[in-house]
DNA sequence: CTGAAAGCGCTTACAG
DNA sequence: CTGAAAGCGCTTACAG
């Protein structure tokens, strides 16, 4: 530890220590350095001489001092679940941060995160964000009511990913989720499935409604019979997903399995799955299952998943864009920007789903009566 | 959208508004609202007619205005490399910085992220990081020399987590790397193994090095011939495992396979699993694999990885303790944290790893010729 | 118990 | 081409 062990800690180089030494005002210093709009030029000899005792007493301008005197953090907030309910990784806010943190970068402003447990309908945490530490904010699949949006401050721009409720002055980047389970529900019929369960989001969310629509129609012009016992509410976590499928299995022993499930996330996907392989039930040989997001956890579940493919990471690319061209003109209105952005999403066919069993499995005990 | 069309930004509310309008100074309001630690108190009825405007004024602090006058930015600074080459994710960095964002938020701190595409010698990122806008820096998995850790600003508190050289000044987080080896090669001699491969990490770099000890020791002690041959190096990614593995099977075609081969990573275990199965073969049945970390990846996995699992989540909580301390206690000298703090590892055997084959597999066509 | 002053380190007009 | 002044929105001593 060559340091010094007393770690008084020492002051910074500021824009008046260079300008003293260099001889100048700390404005000149600033405009050479920091390369200030100033019309003004500073002579070749003033400004080599500027840059020589910058490098010399190792100036670094601060940038807190700057973003208040400009009014630009160059820094932009994030804010979102990461962890599922414990230590589950919420891979879907993962990759979409990737992506949000790729232009960011790009484009040289620092991101923030900042963390929820849970989105509640509370929107204070949201405010406490804005507090003049970033220029403006990604929400990720927020859960606020429209009265919660009205409550954010109105000199903050907002970009939402998924967000389950259009929130005012808030431009809304999102996938086609309805058109996504229309698909993979009619894939799955496709293949030969009719009798077919959807394990769905936590219902009343935009997000997870539009999926059940999407299913509900692909089973409805399909000419199969539609009706609530198909539907199987869960949240949008693994954890909750075993817990959802294993309480299906418990109430059902005896009954036929579903040929096919088509769960609302990969994640659910995942638990479902391992929910089946507790009763030694096997995928796709017992049961097909689709999820959907097309996740990392998609490429490594076994078998490998088929699911709805979201360009999560596109997504993430896109929200900064528009946050950051938002930052950059505000004197553009709201409405040159299209909202929502909606992205086209495709269904990925992988080993989880196959054709029906030919007789279709019994779930341990007792024999029949119908589900 | 209801908000006006006209983005012309608002000015927030500050001091001065509220004081104007509750008829006291700014500093008042500073007191009351924002918790100075000022020995007076205001009395309850002018607190009172304070706490109101306030409300009514919708007021909130600005945090850079704070951070400028209190020399405290109530935000730490993670440094690291969140994309593999690509978009491959290092679930190494994810669960370290999962930890931190943890213990960040308990203590009521902001993250924010510096994200690298691959750690140079170059120290000009990090001092460009220490820009005033974050009271600390957790660098995690650095690759930078002494001289580089010279270069740091004095004033900015450092931790590092598995940085790979003893930076100055800096505290370091740890695993017991080479203990880690040592037991998981144990592991695979004891369930039979004798030609043992080992795909390190970069040579050079100290953890790397650090696994290729262990793995050595544990190869002499067994009384089993160790040379050069043993070791193929790639870097701690999945494509580079994939392409060492990829290039080993190449160079040895005709070759009897090695009965184990034992990963730097757990990463590198994944692609060298792909590139087994490119050819047909099966873990563990012809090669058992181990790898290191036990990241999400490891569990996920067909067949789950036999791995040694580094506490990532503990190690990145920790970090953010010790740095939020060395904060907190500028005064404290250096020498009063322990360092570096070393984290013990685990052996856990999953499927991947099993007895060797009765008769080990050949790689597709020739006869032999020893390697 | 409360206020007037100075300052955090920078930038932005405005003069010369 | 360069400098002196004012200000960004807060906090920290220091007076009363």
């Amino acid at each position: 530890m060559t340091h010094s062990n007393k770690t008084k800690r020492v002051r910074a180089t500021t824009l008046a220590d260079v300008g003293l030494a260099a001889g100048v005002s700390a404005m000149a210093v600033s405009a050479v350095l920091n390369g200030a709009l100033t019309s003004s030029r500073i002579a070749p000899k003033t400004r080599k001489r500027i840059l020589e005792t910058a490098a010399l007493l190792n100036y670094r301008a601060n940038g807190t001092a700057r973003a208040l005197a400009s009014r630009r953090m160059h820094t932009i907030g994030v804010a979102g679940v990461v962890d599922g309910n414990g230590l589950e990784f919420n891979h879907y806010f993962l990759e979409i941060l990737s992506g949000i943190l790729m232009t960011a970068g790009r484009r040289e402003e620092n991101t923030t995160l900042f963390t929820l447990h849970e989105w509640s309908p509370d929107p204070e945490p949201i405010r406490r964000f804005c507090d003049g530490r970033i220029d403006g904010l990604i929400l990720i699949a927020p859960r606020l009511t429209v009265e919660t949006g009205r409550m954010f401050p109105a000199y903050t721009p907002f970009v939402a990913v998924h967000a389950n409720c259009p929130l005012p002055g808030v431009i809304n980047v999102e996938s086609d989720e309805e058109d996504g389970a229309y698909e993979v529900t009619r894939h799955l019929i496709a293949r030969g499935h009719r009798d077919i369960i959807h394990i769905t989001g936590p219902r009343g969310l935009l997000g997870a409604e539009r999926r059940i629509r999407g299913f509900e129609r692909a089973i409805v012009n399909a000419g199969i019979h539609f009706d609530s016992s198909r539907l199987v509410e869960a949240s949008f976590t693994t954890s909750d997903g075993r817990i959802a499928m294993r309480q299906w299995l418990k109430a059902h022993v005896g009954d036929r399995l579903p040929q096919a499930a088509f769960c609302a996330s990969d994640a659910i996907a995942v638990g479902c799955m391992e929910a089946l392989a507790e009763l030694g039930l096997r995928v796709p040989d017992d049961i097909s299952i689709a999820g959907f997001d097309d996740t990392f956890t998609a490429r490594t579940t076994v078998p490998q998943l088929t699911t709805v493919r979201q360009p999560l990471w596109s997504m993430g690319n896109r929200a900064a864009e528009i946050l950051l061209d938002r930052i950059e003109h505000p004197e553009r209105p709201l409405t040159d920007t299209p909202n929502p952005v909606v992205f086209p999403v495709e269904v990925i066919s992988r080993a989880s789903v196959a054709s029906p069993p030919v007789a279709a499995r019994v779930v341990p005990p007792q024999p029949a009566a119908a589900s």
